[in-house]
DNA sequence: ATTAAAAATAGTAATTATTATCATAAATTA
DNA sequence: TAATTTATGATAATAATTACTATTTTTAAT
């Protein structure tokens, strides 16, 4: 059960790769970025890796909708918004979200639940900026 | 755009089966079930029906956790709950769950947002029973 | 440093969920 | 009831992910 995770080039790359966006790509979108510094991994080192690497809490796998997963190199709480318009993923970094998260919380423990999964919807600034957002 | 649905015998069924279930079946789930009223449907068919009857507002496509996509028979918004022991899904009705919707909307609309989706998880009355929830 | 054991890799095949295709059939409209 | 539209069953195709395996790399123990 206790899996010791060894120090392999390729799983360093992946986490560095992750860690420095801000953006959250799927398995194959990452492949693709590592493949320029790393032409000979494969999508598997990637795929297992990155459930690894979350297992391990170093990173996170989001379930939100659609059907690939994300991954997130922050590995600490926070919310995510999917764009109707280009369909990214972005981080919600405002302190109102900490408050849903207390009710949300308060609720689910007085209800005897364990946890949730939010995912947000709305337009993110690019999208925003390029048309149709109710005027920023 | 505008579709005409026409009234087959195998639509009416898929929605009367689902419109039965509190479950929140996935497509091949529901096509186990179909079976044994209409044996000859075929799978194509369940998931062509569901996608229209979920566009038309029938019933309800959930985009939650895992890789397979659930059907819910009642279109009304309502909050749903995914057990961590059996994995089924169920319904939340509880009125602590509207202030929960009347917040997040709340924020949201701060933020300019458009909407979100949100999944809880906890243990169902089956498992709670079972064995190990916290005392019941 | 050398070697044995454990873990990881690349490449490929297999699996799973879903969507697409298409010839036939049923439902709707004229 | 004929013409048109829409749906069906059967099957193939696609997409995302996981499994397999021979080889290589990393770690741990001398």
């Amino acid at each position: 059960m206790k899996l010791r995770l060894s120090n392999t080039n390729q799983r360093r790359v992946i986490l560095e790769e992750l860690r420095s966006l801000t953006s959250h790509p799927t398995a194959d979108e990452l492949y693709s970025m590592i493949r320029e510094k790393l032409p000979k991994i494969s999508l598997g080192t990637v795929y297992r890796n990155l459930e690894l690497l979350s297992s391990a809490g170093h990173i996170m796998k989001l379930e939100l909708s659609g059907k690939q997963k994300r991954f997130d190199g922050r590995p600490d709480q926070h919310f995510h918004m999917r764009c109707t318009a280009c369909d990214c993923v972005v981080d919600l970094d405002d302190e109102k979200f900490e408050e849903i998260d207390e009710l949300i919380m308060k609720k689910a423990t007085e209800l005897d639940l364990d946890g949730y999964n939010l995912e947000l919807s709305g337009l993110c600034d690019k999208c925003r900026g390029n048309n149709g957002g109710k005027e920023a």
